[in-house]
DNA sequence: TATGAATGAGACTTCATTCAT
DNA sequence: AATGAATGAAGTCTCATTCAT
């Protein structure tokens, strides 16, 4: 018997510290000496767990997916209002904000690994944003698709503003205006579901 | 100075050409021979109008902000209403998304170039987001800064959305959305206002 | 001494397998990983049998020696004229010219695993030549030496050119050259013999 | 301009320069730093010249025949009888055999590079093959392709014999015995073929 | 015995940059 | 101003070999 190791364990210990050398420097800038000497292992042992670079990365990108999957279905609990549950996921964008970032990073680098025909062909990507459709829905419990997407883009651009500008804006206040936006929005089709009726 | 005058054109319009190809394959895939070979130059002359490739980089970077200043005050002349500016900018966006797909490319590569902190402290950056503040609280003819960072966040989002997955949402829709929610907010705001006063 | 017995069976057994690897791809291009994976057997228990690879490929060497050894005997059973003979070796070779080239290739990689020098002092492949001298000598019926190599280095010669060249020569054609050639060389020689006399 | 270099003829002298290097260590086992290094280069520099270690060794492989094919053409002048040519080629390959010597062992490298049916199908290899039957040809002034090809085979299994085993061969005792058994054999045709008339 | 995880030197190759011309 | 040859550090990856189990 060799040496007692899980394989698909420790390589699943191994990407999540890959995951904020990635982050930090962008795919291209991390050298896999660097991640092997971060994880305290060596090159050939990397090599031995992972058969490229390239395949490092994408294993490291389904991982977080699958992170995801599971962390954002406890958000919506104990939430009654639309304005709570508004809140609520707002409040969780904010506090993992930097894991959405890094993300987020990553996934640009993703983005200059291939074509962008191939990008948005990609099963791996559709399938991450229909789940955050799927949340979104659920949350704002309308099936206006426009509504919806309205929702994901704000919520992904202010991720994105404050990225690259700093705290230049709030979660909270966003939310707010959000809030009351969707609820005039949604009392007026209302009003004008029932003045149709 | 004859020559001087040259000089800087002539660097402009090697710019101009490495904008193409710094977006399409990232900063780090590009090398400097593959730039000098795309210009027509040989690398000694790369390197004769550009001390290095950061440089030029950071050149390029500064070179579309210029532009993007000057193309956007164009966009809000004759329109009258709020609903025909949203429309106006969401347009202008539609139309010029292959340019803001590649200029937030090339923003993300400079990202990686250096520091989170570095990147925030840049002043090329906090400029470029001071011009784009002030051209959409010009358009939304609103002081309320929440509301101005709402639609700027909107509008990043979608692009940003866009970017990733393909046509999932669409401007002139949200643009609609937009218009809707932000008349009954600024209807809301007024109303109380007057309540108040 | 039991189990000594199934080691060193086991380990001509799999050497035996390891024959047609190196044919085909040489030394420096197979790594022990493939062997091993080849052989059905992990890398551990390859350098259990084998010292290191050097070693395997030694050893593999003097397997093929011994088995020449054996193979040669039976060829020259029931040949009675020196054309039957002469035609029965070159048949032989015909025969297993798959082996022979596959031998060959492999004392080329040999041969690039140290300086001439060695090679030549080399007591395995000394002695190697000198069976084949031996067997060229009875098979020949004579006692002259330059004979002997005159037919050895032919033989060999059309096998390296079928190797490297296709089959631009025929053993059979050659034989019945060399049959023709030697018989009229050695009636000369039986000639001259008599008038020295 | 840049620095003054004949980028054509310096490459082949770099060439020349790997020659004996890839003869006396054989393909696998020379590293391009070693190449770069004997060449008074750096790394850079040589693939510069060269795009790939390959590619050298190929570019290595055709040079090595362009020169056989110019100097083999000056070995026949004042030769009268077949004799005289005969010992001339002999004569001229014992000069020459530390070049041949490692012109084979290239090859052989060479063969190592892909698959035998590549290898076979090669026209740099044909090529060179045509050239050698051809001057053998002229030389023996016999058009029976099986004695020329006998004469071929007979000159190459002394090389190669020579090169695996030592100085166990002389080329000028060989080329006497050819000599005699040809001449003994050609009498012989022509008689028959007088006889047949 | 047998396994296969682990090692780390070293292979090929790239690339920003310099510099002689 | 312009050229492209030259550099060498550094990147990705391989592989013979060792060793804990």
């Amino acid at each position: 018997m060799p040496k007692i190791v899980d394989h698909d364990q420790y390589r699943k210990e191994l990407l999540t510290k890959c995951f904020d050398l990635f982050a930090a420097k962008g795919y291209g800038a991390v050298t896999m000496r660097q991640i092997a000497k971060e994880l305290g292992v060596s090159t050939g042992t990397l090599y031995h767990y992972f058969p490229s670079k390239q395949a490092l990365f994408w294993q490291l990108y389904d991982e977080l997916n699958e992170r995801d999957t599971a962390s954002m279905n406890a958000v919506l609990n104990s939430t009654d209002t639309l304005e709570e549950r508004i809140t609520a996921i707002f409040d969780y964008i904010a506090q993992n904000e930097d894991y959405f970032f890094k993300q987020f990073l990553i996934t640009g680098d993703f983005y200059q690994q291939q074509d962008r025909e191939e990008i948005l062909a990609n099963e791996t990507l559709k399938h991450n944003y229909e789940l955050n459709r799927d949340f979104v829905t659920k949350a704002l419990e309308t099936d206006d698709p426009a509504v919806v997407n309205f929702a994901m883009c704000l919520a992904t651009g202010i991720m994105v503003v404050r990225l690259f500008e700093g705290n230049v804006v709030e979660y909270a206040e966003q939310a707010q205006l959000l809030n009351k936006m969707l609820t005039l929005y949604l009392q007026g089709s209302a009003l004008s579901d029932v003045n149709v009726t």
